[in-house]
DNA sequence: ATCATTTATTGAAGAATTTCGATAAATACG
DNA sequence: CGTATTTATCGAAATTCTTCAATAAATGAT
């Protein structure tokens, strides 16, 4: 992983509602639904939507859409790898 | 870790520039002296003592004055504690 | 086909971050 | 002491991010 794609990885995770967000998909057993979460985060649904976006979009969480819902996942792979890349700095 | 924390460390590893300085701390073997990015960074005086500077308040980097010199080091610990709790995530 | 539900987009306001010039503070050196 | 070097702080401008209301788009249900 480059630093450039670390640099997005970090920023989708410097927002206290999008790592509430990935505890919620941690908690659904691998996959939620986007409406669950107004009952957990609370803000305005386009609010909501611009936060998966930015984590879609990193690539840290995925989706697929089922009927008009769209599950979430997480990316195991790709947060392994920023892993890596955070163990890179150390000594 | 609590969210709050990891928020801040997110925070911190958010900009391109302070990647490289955590880089640049790997690179120097263990430490550095602040004047010596001003050769690797290309950014004014002040806005790299503004990114030591947050680095330092996410406690992911530590100092000591030497002289009129600031020797800066990774804080390995944390760093290892920030990677545990992004572990949390994976299902 | 109509209506309800779920998600996405747009545009704007407010907040936070980044950057720099100017300047101060601290320490080393002669 | 006076000067040079290194780091920190202040204040302002520019940029980026967060949030929401309004609205659109897509799909499901009746």
């Amino acid at each position: 992983m480059d630093a450039k794609k670390a640099e997005k990885i970090s920023k989708a995770l410097a927002d206290p509602n999008r790592l509430t967000i990935l505890k919620e998909i941690k908690k659904s057993k691998s996959c939620l639904y986007c409406v669950d979460l107004n009952n957990t985060i609370n803000l305005a649904q386009p609010s909501i939507a611009h936060h998966l976006k930015l984590l879609i979009e990193s690539e840290l969480v995925t989706s697929d859409k089922e009927g008009r819902n769209v599950r979430y996942y997480l990316n195991n792979k790709l947060l392994d790898e920023y892993i890596s890349f955070l163990e890179g700095f150390k000594i």
